[in-house]
DNA sequence: CCAAAAGTGTTGGCTGTACACCCATGT
DNA sequence: ACATGGGTGTACAGCCAACACTTTTGG
């Protein structure tokens, strides 16, 4: 969504108008088993320089904010048509008055082939185990944890943390990983079916299952609201 | 919310890192009888001068985001203590590749008193009778309308649209206004009662009324959600 | 006395939740 | 044979939507 912004209202005598970096982050979801997992990179510059932080950069000359972060998700994941939003934007606190557009994405982690970096590369982290972070990055992280669990249950978001085939099981621990609670299956089966974001293939997974389940997968791959 | 930004990646070679304007928008919106309106002003410098738009200024030497919002608010309408918060952030319309961080606020439009500028005085208007706006402004609006639709179901929002105290009527009458369709009374004073986020004052309204009609108020004049 | 707005309950449908057993396959 | 996960239905409760009349006051 690139838009335009408004009025560019000159500065007021007695005060200076600010020319601040703009920068990206980008806050890369994944669901492993039953834990979400964050992307994380090593800084390689001060301050903070080696502790983690979410994957960022400064906006390029000529793209746009959503260019910025896809293209960020791109340089980390090598992923590209996935679940990709803006969050919030942030100012104010890399001491030197900078903005930060935050985005969150959503990868499937079979899916990602992470940037492989001779130093520092990226890595996930559980989102209950995060180590020590660059900046207020653990706010950031909460947020999209709180956006995710909120678009859940009126999206199907989902669709960007799974293959593009995927039993009923799999889906029902993509969404216990990320409420946190375990779900009643006839009735996660109910709703997700009464909703009919998804559909049978008609094929079956049999790769070392006991037995075979039914195959399905989103109707749109696309974000879609209920 | 004024939290931290992260990583201040350097510029990778090839590419040029863009120190764009940044521009803070308001969304000013209030309900006047049956109709949702938005505050406008006129521009009064290239490019669009003259039309109207969103107000809207740069970011000030060492202002957050938040406090650049509060400060263009309380500039049009004099308003301080009311419903604000960050809406979307925009890139790239004006041509000049500028970054607008829009907000939208809510606000009592008996407590609000615009700006008495000799010329060009800022002025409500319905948002189904928008004048042409320039940049984009339009979808800006729209876009927090959804956002006040939604946030009406499921959070108190509606407290920075009425006076401290008001009748359930009254507000019966904004809600109406936003969502743009009548409500059953009976079904609303049920809903809204149950939530318990109003309480009765004791008083009774009685100017110019048909039959006196007891007072209520919010519990909490912040966000709370349901 | 008439107009205008305030106030008040009940019913039916739908949705969400709780809950337990059998089956097919691989080992 | 057993362990593992797949697949299925029902009953109750809470929530929301539909619906009409009486009361009080001002003009």
């Amino acid at each position: 969504m690139t838009t335009s912004p408004s009025p560019a209202a000159r500065p007021r005598a007695g005060s200076l108008a600010r020319r601040p970096d703009v920068a990206v982050l980008v806050v890369i979801l994944t669901v492993d088993g039953a834990r979400v997992k964050v992307l994380l990179v090593r800084r390689s510059a001060e301050p903070f320089k080696d502790s983690w932080s979410l994957p960022g950069g400064l906006l390029m000359d000529s793209e746009s904010l959503d260019e910025a972060a896809a293209r960020k998700l791109d340089d980390e994941t090598g992923v590209t048509d996935v679940f990709l939003e803006q969050l919030y934007t942030f100012s104010d606190l890399d001491g030197r008055g900078s903005v930060a557009v935050a985005y969150f994405a959503l990868v499937d982690s079979q899916q990602a082939h992470l940037a492989r970096r001779r130093e520092w590369p990226p890595a996930w982290f559980g989102v209950d185990e995060l180590p020590p972070l660059a900046f207020a990055n653990e706010t950031v992280i909460d947020y999209a944890l709180r956006r995710l669990r909120a678009k859940l249950d009126y999206s199907n978001v989902a669709y960007s943390l799974l293959p593009p085939d995927f039993t009923l099981s799999q889906l029902q621990h993509v969404y216990e990983a990320i409420l946190g609670r375990p779900l009643d299956k006839r009735n996660f089966r109910k709703r997700i079916l009464s909703l009919a974001i998804i559909e049978p293939t008609g094929g079956l997974a049999s790769e070392g299952r006991h037995r075979p389940a039914r195959l399905y997968r989103f109707r749109e791959r696309r974000p879609v609201v209920f």
